[in-house]
Order: C-alpha cells, then sequence, then structure tokens
RNA sequence: GGGGAUGUGGUGUAGUCUGGUUUAACACGCUGCCCUGUCAAGGCAGAGAUCGCGGGUUCGAAUCCCGUCGUCCCCGCCA
C-alpha cells in the first residue's frame, strides 16, 4: 500500500508518526513562505503543511505547481497544530501533516466544477462529469449510505433465512405490464430476449424449487417515461417466501425497515405500521398512497347537499357521483386569485368546479351559501369541524375525477401550507386492493396488481358475477405519500389461475404459450407463497430527504432516457446490425 | 403524444417584460505577482461569453416573432 493512514484517520494520539497520506488536493491556501493543502481521500479531508525551513527546496517548488484535485502521495510527520489553529470542523482538525516528501501521481486540469456542496451545478453538467460530482460530499454520502442500506438488508435478510439467488437478465418478453426493452438473438434470428421488468415469476419459480426464502437485490426494467421518481432501470429489494400468508410478509418487512432506519439513520420506527384499505384510502385521501404526514381528510357531504336548492350538487349525485370536502385550515382570507389557482389545478384533473365555503366570524361566506338552509350549513361546519379563518373546498363529481381532483389539492395544499413535518417517515400499509380493473378503451378487465395475485377468497363468488367487486390479497407499502413496496400472496393452484386468465380474456392456448412453464410448475407440487418488492431507490431518496431518485443513483439517465456521460444509446454499425438480422427503416 | 419551466465566460446568476447610455454586469473558479498559520485564506493585476442552434422582423436583437435542440417538473404511460 502506497498509505500508512486514510484522510480521515489522524488524531492527537498520532502526532510525532510518520506518515504516508494519498488523495485529491481539495484546497490550497498559498501563503508564499507556507503552503497549507486539505488533502481529500473517500474517508476525509487532512491538512497537510508545506514549510521551506523544514524541507528541500525543490519539494516545496514542487509544492507551489500543485492545483485543485491533483492525486498526490504525501509523505510527512504528523504534528499537533498550534494552540488556536485548530480546526472543529474538521475530525482531523487538531493535527497537520507537516510534509517532507511530495509524488504527484496524477495531475488535473481545471476541472468544470468545484468538489463543494455549496455550489449548485445544473444537472446537465452534474450527469456529463458524473464521476466529478460524485467527489461532492452530498454525492459520497448518498452513494455511501445507498451501500450500507443494502448491507443492513443483506444481514437482516440473512439472518431470517433467507438466501440470495440471481436470476436472468436476459429472459422472455411477457405480455401486460410495461414495455420491455429488447434485446435481439443473433443465435435466432428474429427472436428476442427482454430485460426483466422484475423477477416475478422465477422468484415463484424458486418456491416451486423449494428454496423457501428468497431475495435479490434486483435490477428491473421498464421501458417508460421518466420521472423524478422513476428511471429505466431501478433497483428493487426483491422478496418471497413459501407457506406464509399476507401478515408473515408485514412483519417481516416492517422487521427489514426497522433493521434499516435503526442501523442506518439511528431512529426508532413504530410498528405495526398503520393499515388502510384501499377503499378507506381512496375514499378518504383520494389516493392509493397517501401522504399521512397531515390531515386534511375528506368528508363526504353528499347525503346533506342532495336535497338543497343548489341544482349542481343534486344532479351530479342523481347521476351516481359523489360531493366531498376538505377543510383547509387558515385560509379564508384566500384571494380571488388564489382561489382560482385552486380551481385550475382541480381543473387539470377533470373537475368542473370548486366550490367554496370561508368561515369568517362564525357564518358561511360563499357565492353559493345562499342555495343552502341554515341547518344545512351549519351540519357541514360541524362535520368538518371548521373554525374561523377555515375555508371548506368542495367538488362534486363523478367519484373517479372527485377523488383525483381532490387529493391532488390536498397534497398541493398540504405542501404550500406547511403541514408537512419534513423530518417525519410515516409508514402504512394499504391492503385489500381490487383484483381487477376495467379498461375501458379496450373493453377488458385487467389486472391491478399482476396475473398471479391471489384473490380475497371471500370474493371468489363473484368471479362471474361481477370481477371488479374482487378484493386481492396484494398489498402495497406506502412512505410519506410514496409507494416504496408492493406485493402480494401468489396464486399456487392452477384452477384459479386458470379463472383469472379467463377473466383477463387470456385463454389456454395464450396461457400456455406465455407462461406455460409456471403453469406446468404449479402442477409438480407448489407450496403457498408471497412476496413483496420495495424499491430500493425510492426508499434511499426518501430517507436522505432528496427529491429526486437520481441523487441515489451513482449514473442514472435523463428524462429523454439518455446518459449524458456516456451518450449511450447510440448507433450501431451495419456489421453489428447484420449479425443481429436486424434492419433500420 | 400533451402542458409548463429553463438555456448568457469554466460554474452559478443579473440583464430579456419595456429592442439602443452594455464596450454584456456580478460572485466563485482560473492565470500571474505579493504574502509564514490558513482552513469559503488575504491583497494587487489579468484572461475568459459572437448570450443553446437556425431563420425572421428592425436602421439596430441576449432582449420581439417562428422553428429546432438540450435539461427539469407534470399529465398520459409506468401489471
Amino acid at each position: 500500500m502506497i498509505r500508512t493512514h486514510n484522510c480521515g484517520q489522524l488524531r492527537k494520539t498520532d502526532v510525532n508518526k510518520e506518515v504516508k497520506l494519498v488523495g485529491w488536493i481539495h484546497s490550497r491556501r498559498d501563503h508564499g513562505g507556507l503552503i497549507f493543502f486539505d488533502l481529500r481521500d473517500r474517508e476525509g479531508l487532512t491538512q497537510i503543511v508545506f514549510n521551506p525551513q523544514q524541507m528541500s527546496a525543490d519539494i516545496f517548488q514542487e509544492a507551489e505547481k500543485l492545483r485543485s484535485e491533483f492525486v498526490v502521495n504525501i509523505s510527512g510527520k504528523v504534528g499537533q497544530r498550534p494552540a488556536g489553529t485548530e480546526n472543529p470542523k474538521l475530525p482531523t482538525g487538531e493535527i497537520e501533516v507537516a510534509a517532507s516528501g511530495l509524488e504527484v501521481l496524477n495531475p488535473a486540469k481545471t476541472l468544470p466544477f468545484e468538489i463543494a456542496d455549496e455550489t449548485e451545478i445544473s444537472e446537465e453538467v452534474r450527469l456529463k462529469y458524473r464521476y466529478l460530482d460524485l467527489r461532492r460530499p452530498r454525492m459520497k454520502k448518498n452513494i455511501m449510505f445507498r451501500y450500507r442500506t443494502v448491507k443492513v438488508i443483506r444481514d437482516y435478510l440473512d439472518g431470517q433465512g433467507f438466501i440470495e439467488v440471481e436470476t436472468p437478465i436476459l429472459t422472455k418478453s411477457t405480455p401486460e405490464g410495461a414495455r420491455d426493452y429488447l434485446v435481439p438473438s443473433r443465435v435466432h434470428p428474429g427472436n428476442f430476449f427482454a430485460l426483466p421488468q422484475s423477477p416475478q415469476l422465477f422468484k415463484q419459480l424458486l418456491m416451486v424449487a423449494g428454496m423457501e426464502k428468497y431475495f435479490q437485490i434486483a435490477k428491473c426494467f421498464r421501458d417508460e417515461d421518466l420521472r423524478a421518481d422513476r428511471q429505466p432501470e431501478h433497483t428493487q429489494i426483491d422478496m418471497e417466501m413459501s407457506f406464509v400468508d399476507q401478515e408473515d410478509i408485514f412483519a417481516l418487512c416492517e422487521g427489514l425497515m426497522t433493521e434499516v432506519f435503526k442501523k442506518t439513520l439511528s431512529i426508532d420506527l413504530k410498528t405495526p405500521f398503520p393499515r388502510l384499505t384501499y377503499k378507506e384510502a381512496k375514499d378518504k385521501y383520494g389516493s392509493d398512497k397517501p401522504d399521512l404526514r397531515f390531515g386534511l381528510e375528506f368528508k363526504d357531504i353528499s347525503s346533506l347537499v342532495a336535497t338543497a336548492d343548489f341544482k349542481v350538487f343534486a344532479e351530479i349525485i342523481k347521476n351516481q357521483g359523489v360531493v366531498k370536502a376538505i377543510c383547509v385550515p387558515g385560509i379564508a382570507g384566500y384571494s380571488r386569485k388564489e382561489i382560482d389557482d385552486l380551481t385550475k389545478l382541480a381543473n387539470e384533473f377533470g373537475a368542473k368546479g370548486l366550490a367554496w365555503f370561508k368561515i369568517n366570524n362564525g357564518t358561511i361566506e360563499s357565492p353559493i351559501a345562499k342555495f343552502f338552509k341554515a341547518e344545512v350549513l351549519n351540519s357541514i361546519k360541524e362535520l368538518m369541524g371548521a373554525k374561523d379563518g377555515d375555508m371548506i373546498l368542495i367538488i362534486a363529481d363523478a367519484p373517479k375525477v372527485v377523488a383525483e381532483s381532490l387529493g391532488r389539492l390536498r397534497s398541493y395544499l398540504g405542501d404550500k401550507l406547511n403541514l408537512i413535518n419534513k423530518k417525519e417517515f410515516n409508514f402504512s400499509w394499504v391492503v385489500d386492493f381490487p383484483l381487477f380493473q376495467y379498461n375501458a378503451e379496450e373493453k377488458r378487465w385487467e389486472s391491478e396488481h399482476h396475473p398471479f395475485t391471489a384473490p380475497n377468497y371471500d370474493d371468489v363468488e363473484y368471479f362471474d358475477t361481477d370481477p371488479g367487486q374482487m378484493r386481492s390479497q396484494s398489498y402495497d407499502l406506502v412512505l410519506n405519500g410514496t409507494e416504496i413496496a408492493s406485493g402480494s400472496i401468489r396464486i399456487h393452484r392452477k384452477e384459479i389461475q386458470e379463472k383469472i386468465f379467463s377473466t383477463l380474456g387470456i385463454g389456454p392456448e395464450e396461457a400456455k404459450e406465455k407462461f406455460g412453464f409456471l403453469l406446468e410448475a404449479f402442477e409438480y407440487g407448489a407450496p403457498p407463497h408471497g412476496g413483496i418488492a420495495p424499491g430500493l431507490d425510492r426508499l434511499t431518496t426518501i430517507m436522505l430527504g432528496e427529491d429526486s431518485i437520481r441523487e441515489v443513483i451513482a449514473f442514472p439517465k435523463t428524462q429523454k432516457a439518455v446518459d449524458l456521460m456516456t451518450d449511450a444509446p447510440g448507433q450501431v454499425g451495419e456489421k453489428q446490425l447484420r449479425e443481429l438480422h436486424i434492419k433500420l427503416r
């Protein structure tokens, strides 16, 4: 090894030791007759001092030529800093290394930006020079935090009897779900592998194989448009267990999260995490991943206003619509324009209008108040728990539109009015998802989760009469309004699987062609099994208080799915295409 | 596919609405010189930008118009 210590290591107890340090020149303070450098490696910073009276003139001259980010090898003696010159900001701040030897291992051009958290740099520049961006303390911290998280996960699951198994990256395209990334087969002209959207089928086959407890830190690929929380490739903590029910999965996942938060952030999570059904979540928050760090719960006021003189509401209720409201504290002073902005937001999500009641001096002010009897207004006020200074926002529409638009208003106001405690980590389970959802465009039923999700066995009577009514044994883990894990108990019996396929309009032939290997496997003794897959990127993003998963991914892609550093994707030559039997059009 | 924001020396911004007192300003960085206790070192001097790209309007465009490209946020999409 070139070095004897790292740059975060030396303390007062090391004074007078002869040491060798390597690293990057982090900063330079040249006093002419005396030069200070902060030398940086992964572990920290150590001040190096070059004093011409204590070294050869040659070396001092060399030191004068050092610039930012040169990679150097320093030898010297650890010294206690003179009284009053200690730096309390550095763990190594009580000492410095008096250099006696210097070797430039590699010079560096002037960097496009400084290696410091304080400098704001456009993401475009950061991604082009990602290897420099990762030198910055924040990014280094994020990447190392991610590693520690994964390490805790592996240790925990190992302790629980799980084994990590790798599954193929080159696999088969499956219908439904996201768009696949395809890889052409050279050996089989016209045939393609698909990159896995998740190891779903393989982990179920590992259960059939008798592995009982499987996990994998698994890369998943989806060729869909990107967002702050979506990249074309992301990492799941993929888990599957045999002989379990929903409760076992919850307990495992709660144990895992508790361990992770304890070991990485020293935070004690309270378990069990609260649960709410999909229906409750939609009814009260308009979302299947509600942010429960703040209230603004929906209240259904349909029955209160159904018989009032206000025709708009009455009509909507008559046509299977609903009227729901949230009570927003302290915004009764909102101007016309501010209310217009809220209305515009509601419009974006399909609501035709936004009604409002301002509570001032105990009375309700609203352009539509005159249509309601005093006792109706009072009942609404009471139901909403509205106080002076509050404003009740009301949306009347089809249930889906009300949920989406009022839900969006809720999130917007929760953020805008600072109702959210940013330090809180609020976990909850959302359970009893519907088994199917109807695709009106294609006039067919689709799986809400995936086609291997077990139904809630209390609901199987609806298979032929009302599939939309059926609940599934699938569940999401929600953290601060983000879905961070999704899973289900799987079907392990052939006849139920066939029933699902027939509801989805997948005939026996098609099922055999697409999932034949899985269905066949189920005929050789498949244990009951289920699993869950937390998203590592989303989880660590929230834990670190970042706004985008790009901040926890070493080499992420832009919104156009491009890697600005490597310039991928790129063109390939005619020879490569010919070998793959591909002709561009 | 759609909506919105944005692009000015190496980096981050001001200037753009209201075209001309701009020879495009400021901070950081960079270069040179001075400097023995700094740690966001300090002082002095200096270099560095055809204002994303293309076209148009105009006597005159960073500024107005059209197109185009990149980046970001959102909708659709993401079992």
